[in-house]
DNA sequence: GGGGACATCCCCTAAAACGGGGATAGTTAC
DNA sequence: GTAACTATCCCCGTTTTAGGGGATGTCCCC
């Protein structure tokens, strides 16, 4: 930050209404300070790059570019760049778009004035400011991916270990040179793995162990 | 709740002394009541599913079954009931495992006392409070997998279709039927797959292919 | 109008995997 | 104590893939 404290802030809103509101909520913080406020990505994202802000809050909804496609842009350039959406949209489609396009922060259109400040604050020290049912539907979806079923879970530990490597591109007498023990051994693992998994293939077990995790 | 606005909240922590600290923290609270303390999950597991509290406070490190473990047991008989980690790690492999699992929170323990009280009203109004530290790392995760490269991305649409098959089991002669060509031609498209992704073996790409979602 | 991706097909040989057996030994687990 | 699961190894014949060529026609781009 050029003066020490105070975090520079662009607003990217496409609805005049809101977008003045929020350079008013904007200026009644000392230590906020706001560059510029746009209507539309294409016009605020030259802008960004060359001003390089503290802070940006972007619509997700504008006209043209969308502001997804817009952070995107942006954390190429400036990966250390803190983005907070500022958006009606609650579905969990867009808000997990958003995060992996590079967003730092989401908050709904209707948080009071304070949480914007503070989410400004946040994340501009290194946090992840998130209305609270945004963060819940965050950690709802890290549930369901713990919960959905992992068939490869019921494999022990040596068969895992074997349908790794060939998901790594390994032939058996590979693997058994790995595991010190023989292609024979290594076969016999992929044909119980298929059983358990009931898969057709060693192909299908590997796609499957693959899409079962993260 | 029994008493509306009242929450009930058991503290599962290990540590005696930080244990003592947060029933005291909790007696502070006009609207929470504290319905017990333990020392394991051993031990506060069937208190929790007898006493059903509102909100359970977990240590991650306990003697015996782990905090994730018992999450993991208390959200599969009471998949409602609210629980936030509090804990000293704050390593992505621990914070993910315990979202898995089920938890619905994550604070770490040098938390001030307003913030663990402030995850208990949160938490109990179906949000998903967090240590801004833990939410930007998952926020992270979210756009390292957003970004990380998707080689399969290159492949032709053609091409896809193929790896796609693949991964679902079928044998060339199979997918050629399918797509009404040959099964010559199925591999040649598998060996540019093979090239375009940089892989040794059909199974690598189907397994990096299947990886890069979500 | 030539260079590049794309989609399609073909050949040959060798290597790898599959199907379907069988076998031993250790360790839990009821 | 025996049944069940694990980890390990072996054989045979058949099918499927891999490796490494070559080929044709369609687009599209510059």
């Amino acid at each position: 930050m050029a003066t020490p404290g105070i975090k520079n802030v662009i607003v990217v809103e496409d609805d005049r209404g809101l977008r003045e509101q929020i350079v008013e909520i904007l200026a009644t913080a000392p230590d906020i300070k706001c560059l510029g406020a746009f209507p539309s990505a294409e016009s605020a994202l030259p802008q960004i790059l060359s001003k390089k802000p503290d802070v940006v809050l972007m619509d997700i909804k504008l006209p043209g570019m969308s502001g997804i496609q817009c952070v995107f842009e942006i954390k190429k350039v400036l990966p250390a760049m803190q983005i907070v959406m500022v958006t009606v949209y609650e579905d969990s489609e867009r808000i997990f778009r958003a995060l992996k396009s590079g967003a730092n922060g989401y908050l709904v259109k209707s948080c009071p004035p304070e949480q914007l400040l503070a989410a400004i604050r946040d994340v501009s020290t290194g946090g992840a400011p998130m209305s609270s049912h945004i963060a819940s539907k965050v950690v709802r979806h890290f549930h369901f991916i713990g919960t959905s079923p992992k068939e490869s879970e019921n494999l022990s530990p040596r068969e895992r270990e074997v349908l790794d490597l060939l998901a790594s591109g390994f032939i058996y007498k590979e693997i058994g040179d790995q595991l010190k023990i023989s292609a024979e051994t290594v076969r016999t693992y992929v044909k119980n793995i298929c059983q358990k998994m009931h898969v057709r293939s060693r192909l299908e077990a590997v796609a499957r162990h693959k899409s079962e995790f993260h």
